[in-house]
DNA sequence: TATGAATGAGCGTTCATTCAT
DNA sequence: TATGAATGAACGCTCATTCAT
C-alpha cells in the first residue's frame, strides 16, 4: 500500500511491492491475481481500519451535535488527514475514475454511509434547534468539505503553507452552528 | 492535455499523444525534453486558461459581496467542475506529490492567489457586514471547499449520485452570510 | 502422459500434471530428476503397451503373409491410429528432435523392431510367391508408410477432409500383393 | 524461421529469433502482433516456396505418368527431404494440432492441392494404362507416404540408419506401375 | 513419503527515446 | 523542422524447482 500510494499504480513496480513486503515476487501471485485486482483489494482492505477509526468514537454522552461534529472531524484530522493514511483518500481520487471498482466500493462502503451519518446528525441538529438552516441537510458535503480539503492540502501544500486544520473545522463549525461567544 | 487527464501521467502513451496532435512521436521531442517536462508544461499551460476562465467574470457593478462570491462560484462550477477542466485539477491533486514543480506552480499561480483574493473578499464582506464572523478571513479555503468537493464528486461519483454544485454552493453561501429570506 | 499429448513438452505445466495425477506438486520430484526426464521415462512407459497393443495379436493359423499384414495393420489402425494413443507417435515427431534420447529409444525399441518384423514377413512373403517385388524387402518403410500416414492425418486433417484408413491401406496392400479379385 | 524449427513454437525464445535477425527485440513487434501471429505468418510465407519449389519442375514432354510422378518425388526428396526445409513440414506436425490456422492453411494451401494434382496424375495413369489398380485415386496419399516418411526419417533416424529414400520411392513406384525390366 | 508455499530466473511485451533521412 | 523505424531497458507475469514441515 505505501509504494501505491508513493508512486501512484501505473508507477509501482511488483519488485518494488514485493522487497517491501519481503517476499519474491512470484509469492504476490499466490495472493493476487494481478497488479490490478491487488491494487483494488489492498484499497478495500485499507478503508475499512480507515473508516473504523473513525467510527469507533463513542460520542460523549450528554454531548450537544456540535460536540459530536467537532469529536468526529478532530478525530478524522488526527487520525487520518494528517498522516499517511490520508493519502489513501487521494490515492483513490487520483485513480478512482481508472478504477471503478474501487471508486464503486468507495462510495458505496464510505462516502454513502458517511453522508447518511452526517444527514442524521444535521437532521438531530435541526431537530434540537442547533443548526438553523434546514437545507444544509441536502447537502451533508458541505459538513465534511473542509475535512477533506485538509487531506487535500496537507499532501499537496503543507510545505508551502502549513494548515491548522482543526482551527479552520472550528471556524467552520461555527458558520453552521453559529458563533460560540468564547473562542 | 486530454490525454494525460483520461489517463494520468505514467499510463499516459506518447504514440497516443502524437496521433491526437496529429504529429510523429518525434516531433514531441523538438518541443519537449522528455515526457515529464511535458507533463509540467502542459499542465501550465493548460492551468492559464482555467484561471482566466474564473477571473474573466466581472463582478457586478453595486453587486454585494455575496453576489460577487456566488457568480465566481456559478461560473467555476459551469465552466471548470462541471467539464473536462475540471479533471485537470483532479490530475494535479492525483500527481502532484509526484511532480513537485507541478504542485509549486500550482500553488503559487492558483491557490495562493485565489485564496488572496478569497481573503480579500471576506474581508470585505466582514467590512460591510455580510459576513459576521471573523475568523473566515483565515480560512478562505473554507470558502472554495465546496466548489473544490464538486469537481471531485463529478469524477468519481456523479454516475452514482449526481450533485447539483450550485444548490449546493448557495446552502454554503446562506451558511456564511446568513439565509436568506427568498429563495 | 495425456498432458503431454495434448499441449507437447514446453507447455506442458508440471502444475497440470500434478493435478491430473492427483499428487502435490512437489510429489513429483521424488519419481522423477526433472521435467526432462520425467518426459523421456513417460515416453518410454507409453510406447511399451503401445507395441504391445499391436504384437499381442496373433498371427492366424494359416494365414497368408497379406492376411497377416492386412490383421496387422487393421490392429494398429483401430488401436492407434484413429485413437489418443496415436499421438504419442506424433508427439514423438515433434520434440524427437530435441530429446535425442527419446529418439534413440523409439529407434531402438519401436522403428527398428518393427522394419525387421516387417521385413521377415515381406520375405516370407516373396518367398511364398506373395508378393513378386523382391526390392520391397530393402524398405519395408514402404509397407507401413500409409499407417504412418494415417495417425498424422487423423491428428491434423481428419475434421477437414475425414480419411478410411482401413481402406487406404488394403489398397496400398493390392499394390503390394496384387489386386484380389473380390473387394 | 531456423528458430522455430530448432526449438519448436514454445521453446523458441524472441531474443534469439531478434539476435539471429540482427534487430533489437522490439522491432519484431513493428512486424508482428505477437509470438504467434510471427509463427503463423512465418509458417505461412515459408510453405509457398516450398510449393513452388515443386511445382515449378516443368515435366519433361511425352514423359510417361511414372516418369512425371518419378521427377516430382526426385524433386521433392532432393530440395525438401534431405534438407532443412523438410523439417518446416515436421513441424507443422508438431505444432499443427496447437496452431489450428497453421493445419488449416496448411491443409488448403498444400495438401488439398498436392492431393488433387497427385489424383489427375493417377488418373491419367491408369487412362494410359500405366496403372491398373483404379482404386488408387481414391487415395493419392499413398503415391506420396514414402516421400513423407522419408521427410520424418531424416529428421529423426537418419543418424541412425540412412535412408535412400530416391531408391525407396522407385520402389514404391515399382508397385504402383509395375515393376521395370532394367533398373 | 508427501506436501504446497515460496522462490527467482526468464520470458513476452511495451514504450520513452533516438537518429538517419 | 519533421518523420517514424528502430532501439533496448524495464515491466508484469509464469512456472520449474526447492525445502521446511
Amino acid at each position: 500500500m505505501e509504494e501505491f500510494i508513493a508512486r501512484g499504480f501505473a508507477a509501482t513496480r511488483l519488485d518494488d511491492i514485493a522487497k517491501r513486503a519481503g517476499v519474491a515476487k512470484g509469492t504476490i501471485y499466490l495472493h493476487f491475481k494481478d497488479k490490478e485486482s491487488m491494487f483494488e483489494e489492498l484499497i478495500r482492505t485499507a478503508i475499512v481500519p480507515l473508516v473504523m477509526r473513525i467510527g469507533s468514537t463513542p460520542p460523549p454522552a450528554g454531548a450537544s451535535v456540535r460536540d459530536m461534529v467537532e469529536n468526529f472531524a478532530r478525530t478524522f484530522i488526527q487520525e487520518v488527514a494528517t498522516t499517511r493514511r490520508g493519502d489513501i483518500v487521494r490515492l483513490i481520487v487520483a485513480e478512482g475514475p481508472r478504477f471503478p471498482a474501487v471508486a464503486d466500493f468507495y462510495f458505496r462502503e464510505v462516502v454513502s454511509r458517511g453522508l447518511a451519518g452526517m444527514r442524521a446528525m444535521i437532521e438531530l441538529g435541526i431537530a434540537r434547534g442547533e443548526i438553523r438552516n434546514r437545507n444544509l441537510a441536502k447537502f451533508p458535503q458541505i459538513l465534511v468539505a473542509p475535512a477533506l480539503i485538509a487531506v487535500i492540502w496537507q499532501s499537496l501544500f503543507s510545505k508551502h503553507a502549513p494548515l491548522d486544520a482543526i482551527d479552520m473545522f472550528k471556524v467552520h463549525l461555527d458558520l453552521i452552528f453559529g458563533e460560540r461567544r468564547t473562542t
